[in-house]
DNA sequence: CCGCCATCTGGGAATATGTCCCAGCAGTCG
DNA sequence: CGACTGCTGGGACATATTCCCAGATGGCGG
């Protein structure tokens, strides 16, 4: 990797550019190519030196680092951008990786941080910074188990044995089919099936997969067959 | 602080659980306290020594690493679990958060991403390795994006008599039920479950409603009663 | 130690559901 | 008109489910 890549700061303080443009100074593999102070500056210019990478603060006093970040993309496929940003809401970065960013990080970030994600995006990885872990954690409970309180959801009065047997049920398996891969009669199956609908106020094995299904025991979209 | 941190290890291949110990042994904040082979050796181990931090392989012999993180947490609400998985799946990075795990990091993670991890986790922050991050980008993207769907799928060769019974069915209703809210035989409703089966090849009931979830003809999330 | 209780295990009998095959009827299309 | 599809049902048989019952085990408090 002879060549520097080049870097176009888009941030409207100038104290932090400079920060920015030291900082990044002292690595050998990356140059800063360009600056801008304000969004439409910042698209300018990176259709004029098409940097290869675009760090982008969310911030800007014009228009959002996010809208700019896309009509950057639409112009220039090739240079990547990577969000510097204050925000930790999920909605800015799923938002700003749906524009077309591929690296997300936080101004609270490392210097080391923002190296790392430098070079991931430069490889063309998605990067989030690993502080947002929390926020991204929580969007994807989300968005597909709807909150798993085992708590207070009945769930949890189930026995060991019980909450097995409603897994396999669960993943379509007869109460025969259970019963021979527990070793067991299909009998107790279906006595330990009436016990966990009943316990779990349910009323026939088609409530008792919805039941896993939303408190993901089982994942409807990973199935398959 | 001075205390160190004490760690279960549950993996089923004894060499890597040697491999991380050693590791971790150079490391003076950690300190392994016990290991296991299975998941239910490591439930039992857990209970015994209530280790501040679990390391959990996701392949276990017996059952998954997930419902043993599950069962963990269920009884050790202090015990942090990280899972150590081979899996990039965002399934299951979802499916571990959602049964109660802290930290979820590959086993072709660096050391320091390790050592990391088990940092963040010990106060309670999530973790996810930054590895993963494609795979969490595009579950961020999806999930807010919305999905195009069926098209492809056997659904749409349905009558629309047999998707009004599927979508019955789907909701819980035994074929007598829909058989009463549609004003026809029972017999009949079982000929159209029947050819829905068929048609969409499927075996069972149970089948149909993971069918209906998967293809969001049914929201589990917001079934309620 | 003993009894109580929860759990896991199974059975029997009556009922409900599901499977497979069949068939009539209405509408549509060539 | 024939052929086809969709909707409707029945009969015979197999399977599943329900409701009650009961033995075996293991833990826990008196």
């Amino acid at each position: 990797m002879a060549e520097k890549k080049t870097i176009l700061i888009v941030d409207d303080h100038p104290l932090f550019r400079e920060g920015l443009k030291s900082l990044l100074a002292k690595q050998s593999s990356y140059e800063v190519a360009g600056e801008a102070g304000s969004g439409e500056e910042g698209l300018r210019k990176a259709k004029e030196i098409r940097p290869d990478l675009v760090i982008m603060d969310i911030g800007l006093p014009d228009v959002s680092g996010i809208d700019i970040t896309r009509r950057l993309r639409e112009a220039l496929a090739e240079s990547r951008v990577v969000i510097l940003s204050m925000h930790l809401k999920i909605d800015y970065i799923t938002k700003a990786f749906q524009a077309g960013a591929t690296g997300y990080i936080t101004k609270e970030s490392a210097t080391e941080r923002l190296l790392e994600c430098l070079e991931s995006v430069s490889k063309g990885e998605y990067f989030i910074d690993p502080s947002l872990a929390h926020e991204v954690v929580e969007s994807l409970m989300k968005s597909e188990g709807e909150e798993v309180k085992s708590a207070n959801s009945g769930y949890s009065t189930l026995t060991r044995r019980e909450k097995e047997v409603m897994c396999l049920l669960a993943e379509g398996l007869s109460t025969t089919e259970v019963a021979e891969k527990l070793f067991i009669s299909r009998k107790t199956v279906e006595n330990h099936r009436s016990n966990i609908l009943s316990k779990l106020d349910l009323h026939s094995t088609v409530e008792l997969v919805r039941y896993a299904a939303k408190y993901g025991l089982i994942d409807v979209t990973t199935w398959k067959e």
